[in-house]
DNA sequence: CGTTATTTTGACCCATGTCAATACGGGTGG
DNA sequence: CCACCCGTATTGACATGGGTCAAAATAACG
């Protein structure tokens, strides 16, 4: 697990620190397969399914397209505690009311299960039990490295390590050039970030005018050097050894 | 729950987003029973109960003394995560290997239990997996709040949020001026809060010229006005309703 | 009581934020 | 299909919070 799977859990993984039951490829018995009976709905962006406050009465499963997982302060600032995409599921276990908002940022496709018949499945399944608890920790794990970047990164490695998650994100693979689709506007990069739109965007010129990237259009980016890319990320990742493969907790009580 | 709690989970509670199973106040059949036979053990700071890395074989409780969590980057810098304090457990339910080092800040006093043992309690009880379930979610919810914090916030706002989590922590009640012990160095405090001890040391100082504060050497801490320093820290605190008793968790998949 | 680590303070600088002015692009209506 | 418009992105000029480097003061410890 490298510094981009840090932030992204790993391919066919989550970038976010919020959403990242990603990795499970669904046997039988899975976490998904509980949606299947579902009726789909579609959203337009930037229509949010749940907010902030509000009951928490579903637990979803999006489709199609992407989300962008934000909570507001006092003072009206918004935060992005990350983004989901087509296969996560956006899972609101243990509150009565939804911690934050999802708004849909492309056009979204998705499925809603009722919270209470969700737990009814997870609490008769060991098999589901351990899923969830598995995901959750990696959820954990990709918190603690966002902690570690937003309180010990500059902007650039910042923006480097986000664009070479959305690429990871995407089934990229490790030859350049690798080009991206990046829905996102600006703002919503710099939210999760922790930076300013100008910055983000500044960030972005000059990685351009290094020739280390280049862009047709502010949504489409690519990554011309992917090798001097992983090498600003890397200065900036959480070390790691090699190959290990799940995450650690601590639980304090 | 306000900004305070949303830091240090709640009275008795932990104040870092790493460990949070701190709420659970035993009943019998709770996660802390467990450990009632095992033998304690007392190490001195800055000896480290568990490396990041080294393979996970037990879980912790801490009995007494202050413990902090951290990472450290490729290039050296250290990331605090958290603190724990006596009552926490340390728990890594869900890695091979421990993910971060935790080390002695005062001389410490704790039990641990093989992980294995730790895992076959907790399956064999929907009681204790409860406990279990409900805990991650608070420190994940933890975590959440402490990028908000990291991303979104000015220098002067953390270290009077921390200082305010400090006084919860060990069970302050509102009527200034309260008189806090912090047992951390600068250094730690500045690795959890994402700044240089320099900028912690002058934030401290400006505090103290503003009367909002004293101190009694630096681990000596009286907070003069509390209603001031909660007034700044809520600048900073996520948008919550008052009552809210749990936390959300978003799970993708 | 001396020695060393920690904390505090000072001077300076740089990355990033702020405010403001274009430029661009995507969508709409003619 | 083109022209216009509006939201978004980019760029520029400037301000500043916080980092950096260095020194002095204080606390911890033998």
């Amino acid at each position: 697990m490298d510094n981009v799977d840090a932030m992204f859990a790993r391919a066919g993984g989550n970038q976010n620190p919020v959403g990242a039951l990603s990795a499970i490829r669904p046997s039988q018995d899975s976490l998904e397969s509980l949606f299947a009976a579902q009726v789909a709905e579609r959203f337009a962006p930037p229509r949010p399914i749940c907010w902030e406050g509000e009951p928490a009465t579903h637990v979803f499963q999006l489709l199609e397209g992407c989300l962008r997982i934000c909570r507001t302060m006092e003072d009206g600032r918004r935060a992005i505690l990350g983004f989901s995409y087509a296969g996560d599921l956006l899972c609101i276990p243990a509150s009565d009311t939804y911690l934050f908002t999802a708004e849909a940022v492309t056009p979204i496709h998705f499925r809603r299960l009722p919270r209470h018949r969700f737990n009814g499945f997870v609490g008769e399944s060991s098999h589901l039990r351990a899923q969830l608890h598995a995901e959750v920790c990696r959820e954990m794990r990709a918190a603690q490295d966002q902690i570690i970047r937003l309180g010990r990164t500059a902007a650039n490695q910042r923006v480097v390590t986000f664009l070479l998650g959305v690429a990871q994100r995407a089934g990229a693979c490790m030859t350049s050039p690798v080009e991206i689709d990046v829905p996102f506007g600006r703002l919503d990069i710099a939210d999760y970030l922790g930076l300013t739109v100008e910055t983000v965007s500044r960030e972005i010129s000059k990685l351009k005018h290094d020739g280390l990237i280049s862009t047709n259009g502010p949504h489409r980016i690519i990554l011309q050097r992917m090798g001097r890319l992983r090498e600003i990320a890397r200065m900036d990742a959480p070390e790691r050894e090699p190959g290990i493969s799940r995450h650690t907790l601590t639980v304090a009580a």
